[in-house]
DNA sequence: TGCCAGGGCTGGG
DNA sequence: CCCAGCCATGGC
């Protein structure tokens, strides 16, 4: 049931930032539920509805009064964060400063460390198009429903892993997870019986984090570094994915085999404090290089930014 | 139409 | 440590 309530009005606010680019940020694969019409973002952040566009000042932000403070939307958008500290810690190798002149504005969020572990598991083999569409589906399926202004259209609460964990792997796998659907499960069954806490993770070291979360079924390497770098705000956690391998491959090893060994401690000591940061930027340059390739086949990651 | 996607797990060299 | 195969699903 959407709220209809005529009295609910819209309050705004101007979170001021500099060199926040939202679309580079909102698509870089970071975070899979928001929707752009052209202008502005609409998203949900815990169990509030947002808007957001940028402007001359910075953010601007809309959600339903009544707003007490806007904590929660400043945390979650990291505007306090200092980019241009956090940039100058990357290396000033030739291939970062190519993915940070394409990618200016990128920056992390600070999300909810279950909606991000969730889903994380069952973004494994998968498109970022179609982790959208499966979380979309899981949400309308079984989150709350929220409620949002006049003409916008409905919006869900990501369902707690309580929720989840009341259900069965059929109606899991009805939600086109797939083989993902018994690691969804399980380790919503985990987190709801008590047996595993979300909360714990933020006082714990990195690498005691790192553990917990990888003890948890579907959690490997590559999903709990997601977890620590998009959800806890570990910079130095560093995801490798099938993308950001290709990056450091053909980028920083062109011609050669390096093995994997050789590439994990390669990506564990040349990016520096802000390594997590430095991955963000160059996955989304692969992605956007890709992209841009099968579309016109004419710029390669070679092309474009030299000469 | 195949190849591949923000992988994890298991079992074998 | 390294590797292959398997696990669903669907975009391009």
């Amino acid at each position: 049931v959407t709220c209809s309530d005529k009295t609910s009005s819209l309050t705004q606010v101007v979170l001021p930032v500099r060199d926040y680019n939202l679309a580079m940020t909102l698509e870089s694969g970071q975070v899979f539920r928001w929707k752009s019409d052209g202008k502005a973002w609409e998203g949900i952040v815990g169990r509030r509805w947002v808007r957001l566009q940028t402007d001359p000042a910075g953010l601007l932000a809309e959600a339903l009064a009544p707003v007490p403070d806007w904590n929660w939307l400043t945390e979650y958008f990291q505007t306090d964060a200092d980019l241009p500290s956090i940039l100058s810690a990357f290396p000033a190798d030739e291939p970062m400063q190519r993915s940070l002149r394409a990618c200016q504005g990128l920056r992390l969020l600070r999300q909810d460390p279950w909606e991000c572990l969730a889903s994380f598991i069952l973004s494994s083999s998968k498109q970022i198009i179609q982790i959208q569409q499966i979380v979309a589906l899981l949400c309308q399926r079984y989150g709350d429903p929220l409620p949002v202004p006049a003409n916008s259209p409905p919006a869900h609460v990501f369902p707690p892993a309580e929720r989840l964990a009341a259900l069965t792997e059929k109606e899991l796998r009805a939600c086109k997870m797939g083989f993902r659907a018994p690691g969804l499960l399980a380790t919503s069954r985990l987190i709801a019986s008590g047996g595993v806490s979300l909360e714990a993770l933020r006082t714990q070291s990195f690498d005691e984090a790192r553990g917990n979360l990888m003890a948890l079924p579907g959690v490997g390497p590559k999903i709990a570094s997601c977890v620590l770098l998009f959800a806890y705000g570990h910079p130095q956690a560093f995801p490798v994915d099938v993308w950001v391998e290709k990056a450091l491959r053909q980028l920083y090893f062109p011609g050669r085999r390096p093995t994997p060994r050789r590439l994990a401690r390669f990506a564990a000591t040349h990016f520096g404090a802000q390594a997590g940061y430095a991955q963000q930027y160059l996955f989304h340059f692969m992605r956007m290089n890709g992209k841009l390739r099968s579309k016109s086949n004419t710029d390669g990651i070679h092309g474009g930014t030299n000469t």
